[in-house]
DNA sequence: CCCATAATTGACGTTAACGTAAACGTTAAA
DNA sequence: TTTAACGTTTACGTTAACGTCAATTATGGG
């Protein structure tokens, strides 16, 4: 069995905190709702590994989207699944499908949100340039 | 003065429901967050317009990516501006070119979900063929 | 060993975004 | 004109996602 040599580092729960700018409360509060599970020190204090900060990168990367913790978990598979039932993969691999479908749709919907906000600049500047040109001030 | 011809098309509080498959109520409720403002009938029924219409299309296009409804209402462009105010047009600006970016930052991560949704797959149907080539169920 | 930080659990509080129900007015079709 | 379906306001309820104590324990440097 090869040894990695990298024996995965570990953070305590305020680094994370700090690292993606999130309370410790809400960290404890992903784990109370089975998203992460980080290993314990003899004193009972929370250690974080490499997985463990992985996983909650992409539990606040699916919060910016609007998702809700509980699609989340299953997006990231939490659901898990005897690994013996086929049936269960291939319904991990549909809802898989489902959820690229919505992420293409998010992508076009974002297009047009850049759209809608650049239109919505340029009448800006066209009125703000009107105040300049029109009424300058009292320079 | 031009007429325009198209007398703005009008709908109900539940044709626009039905539409963009949201509750009657939760229409309602944006408006008492000032996110709209449709006229009324002579009976003090709600009457929107196309207007109505595209603003609730933003408002929910904004929701789907997690924005908060007092943020939507920032980045249509509600919080409006004393049209005096020069001063407040640049700070809409400034908050504009903030959002832009923010939706590229989006668009990356968007990238970035995608790539791991398939990268789970591969996963997932590995361990699929794996289970099917393997041990052929009981067929 | 001591003390300042940092962490833990538990409990209750808060906020946004609606849901739900009641009591009543409006509309449109028969 | 009646009446079923639709809409209105008011008010209280609910849920998710944390915030905020408080009381207790752990950790690490001097």
């Amino acid at each position: 069995m090869p040894e990695t040599g990298h024996p995965s580092p570990s953070y305590t729960i305020s680094q994370l905190a700090a690292e993606f700018d999130v309370s410790a409360r809400t960290i404890r509060f992903y784990e109370e709702k089975g998203l992460l599970a980080p290993r314990r020190t003899r004193g009972n204090q929370r250690l974080y590994g490499r997985r463990d900060r992985t996983r909650l990168r992409l539990i606040l990367r699916g919060k910016r989207f609007g998702y809700r913790l509980e699609e989340i978990a299953e997006m990231i598979g939490l659901d898990e699944v005897d690994p013996d039932e086929a049936a269960q993969i291939r319904k991990s691999l549909a809802f898989g499908e489902r959820k690229l479908g919505e992420i293409h749709e998010r992508m076009r919907e974002l297009k047009l949100m850049e759209e809608d906000l650049r239109s919505v600049a340029a009448k800006l500047r066209r009125r703000l340039a009107q105040l300049e040109g029109g009424a300058p001030e009292d320079a």
